[in-house]
DNA sequence: CGAGTGATTGACTTAGATCAATGACCGTGG
DNA sequence: CCACGGTCATTGATCTAAGTCAATCACTCG
């Protein structure tokens, strides 16, 4: 039996994907070294580091479970910054040069990947704009107008709200009392996991 | 004479790309319409608007000058988001089924669309990580070591240093007095348009 | 020349970070 | 089975970095 198929990975790739275990701070490929693979995030996640002369990390992205990441390793010859499970991670090894051809030949899948890039610029577009917004509660206001469904904006929380807060550029204190006041004026309603703007 | 190309345009597209004037405030598409083009901005910036049923607008993204927008258009059969320009902007205009077609045809074209998506996706994804630190200091030093150039991450300014606040997600008050503090604290160097971290 | 904008600095206010404590809710191992 | 250690959720009390309001100077453009 084969383990699930995991949500958001195009299923041309199952085929020349390999699946790979890591530790946390295991590290996944080095700045400089040839760009041999693409990869996806089913559980865990990855840090892409760069490091400064004085040795302090910069991170330039934490891929997370649904994402792919070193995409652009696929034009370049050489990683051009380092990746770190920051977790314990799976992660499905993709090498780089069956999807090139993948994408050369079948246009099919051509468009998928071009279609899955797509919808993640757009997701994390939307993301920035909420980032760039002052206040917390707008923050929420966004998030919910963007990414929750129905006329309530109601949406499914996934994770912890710590791993909200994170998201939206917030302390967990914070996040819980903007919550808390925005029910309290009667802006949003909250029962388990779901959020949804109140009528 | 045609005008200069555009830069970050494929040049494949340029022969089904149809340039368009328009001034601030002008609609370019609008919500729930079929998805007849794909975007990009060769001056100005769109912002591409949802709205909350009080009217409120809520802003997406901000496509700015090098961008494309309403790429997922390309596999959705309708816009779900209103494009408006915020400023006088030229545009290209791409036909939705002329881009489905080469992607799909033109393996070459393919790689490179994908390179495309795949730049813009990784920028993106630092500017949130930007975004996501505390301290004014903290994001110049992230802009520093992911855009600038050479060991001392020597980068010139684009636009004006209000361009840069609003990137950074600060009021161009705070960056002034970061970026002196931080010339004060022998931290950077400055001259002109051009900012380096000191030796 | 006057209007408009960018760059800069000062004084004041505030939203959010920080530090801290508490209760609920696991899962785990003795 | 239950006690213990861990994490999440929550709230309170400060503290501070950044936002806001405001003024000035330099520049450019019509």
């Amino acid at each position: 039996m084969s383990s699930p198929k995991p949500r958001g990975f195009p299923s041309a790739l199952l085929a020349c994907a390999v699946p790979v275990s890591c530790a946390a701070g295991a590290n996944i490929f080095r700045t400089g070294s040839p760009t041999h693979s693409v990869f996806f995030v089913q559980t865990g996640a990855v840090r892409l580091l760069r490091f400064g002369r004085a040795g302090e990390e910069v991170v330039l992205h934490e891929a997370r479970a649904g994402e792919f990441f070193a995409e652009a390793s696929l034009d370049s010859p050489r990683y051009h910054c380092d990746a770190v499970a920051s977790e314990p991670s799976e992660l499905l090894q993709v090498p780089a040069a069956a999807l090139r051809d993948l994408l050369e030949v079948d246009g099919d899948f051509a468009r998928q990947w071009a279609a899955l890039l797509a919808r993640q610029l757009r997701d994390v577009r939307s993301r920035v704009e909420r980032l760039s917004l002052k206040g917390a509660a707008e923050r929420v206001r966004h998030l919910l107008a963007c990414e929750g469904r129905g006329p309530r904006c109601e949406m499914v929380l996934e994770g912890t709200l710590k791993d909200l807060a994170r998201d939206l550029g917030l302390t967990h204190e914070t996040l819980y009392r903007t919550l808390a006041a925005m029910e309290r004026d009667g802006v949003i309603e909250r029962h388990e996991k779901v959020l949804r703007l109140a009528k």
